[in-house]
DNA sequence: TTTTTTTCTTGACATAGATCAAGACAATTT
DNA sequence: AAATTGTCTTGATCTATGTCAAGAAAAAAA
């Protein structure tokens, strides 16, 4: 399936539209080839785009002082994926976003994301349904790492996301759920 | 400043409003008074209603496998509260909602949100922006417990919200924080 | 005020998971 | 195919933070 094919479709799980007003939706958005490794966004660096994952994967990570990475998100095919926080506040991005696998995404500016929803408001209410949804994910994530041993959120990542599992190599996974890449080995060795 | 004063100044913080939409939709709110640890929402119970803190304070928090309470949340004045993951999925709340101090609250149904976004789209673009701005401090807030130490994680919240750490118990803020009471207290001890 | 309950602190000890190190695979690149 | 780089595993050891216990202080209830 082509890359605006997908967005449609993932547009269409929240809301409706016709095909005249995808069409200039559709043209709001710029289509992207990023190689794996390469970057999408840089710590540093004020994003304002917004990416949507036709193909591929992308992650995005921090660094602490130590200069250890800590994966913050991983997306996958029609996944949305973006540092909003840098653009929300016009601050420096503390995250960086890269592709871990060759990745085809779709990319909107912010600016045009509010213009956007201005001229169709069933793109507001998209989006709006849009962030809650991965907003109430997030929260279930933080009590998650707060509350559960690293045993427990690795089979909670198996029974939710095995795809994560099957693609993505494990020691992105491991950073993902908050652990070593030694701990979930030996994890792994046990379940 | 009386409930609706306030909702109406959180609400003019994103999108302007007349005085007659306003009234229309201040219609769909209703108001609460909650005591102190009387409950706005138990484990197990379905989510249907979003609060919006006038005064006092809520917190949210699950219970894990051996019974021990972990804060998600903690919302002050001009915070809004909910259970948006048991709503949007329609199951069951992992998570408990109760008052920390004697509490002022408007609640409005989720089913009425929508329908008030569809009658006014500038609510549509409220709610866009609100959870936009949850959902970022919230990606920040997991990475934040994945890769600071306890001691860095207490110094960002008096930096960040002073105001928590003077009216709050310290046994929700470490729980907030993840981390145990004691733990807190001895950080505290030291800085 | 007195009593009861809740919150906070401190010490002794335990442990989940991190760190360090080294080798085995596996996947890219040349 | 050989060389290089990236990923995964395993063992030995360490450490940040948790657990348990007990008392002090503060707040709420009686």
């Amino acid at each position: 399936m082509d890359c605006l094919s997908r967005l449609r479709k993932n547009i269409e799980t929240k809301v409706a539209i016709s095909d005249e007003d995808f069409s200039k939706i559709a043209s709001y958005f710029r289509r992207q080839h990023l190689k794996k490794k390469k970057d999408l966004l840089r710590i540093g660096d004020t994003c304002d785009e917004l990416a949507f994952v036709c193909k591929g994967a992308l992650r995005s990570y921090s660094m602490d002082a130590r200069g250890v990475e800590h994966v913050v998100q991983i997306a996958l095919e029609d996944y949305w994926m973006a540092d909003l926080y840098s653009y929300l506040n016009n601050t420096p991005s503390n995250i960086a976003i890269d592709a871990i696998e060759d990745a085809e995404i779709l990319l909107i500016k912010y600016n045009d994301v509010d213009t956007m929803c201005l001229e169709f408001p069933s793109m507001e209410r998209f989006f709006r349904k849009l962030v809650e949804k991965a907003y109430s994910a997030t929260l279930q994530r933080i009590n998650s790492v707060k509350s559960l041993p690293a045993e427990d959120r690795y089979k909670n990542l198996l029974k939710n996301q095995p795809e994560l599992l099957q693609r993505i190599p494990l020691i992105y996974i491991a950073s993902y759920l908050g652990m070593t890449p030694e701990s979930l080995s030996r994890i792994r060795k046990n379940v």
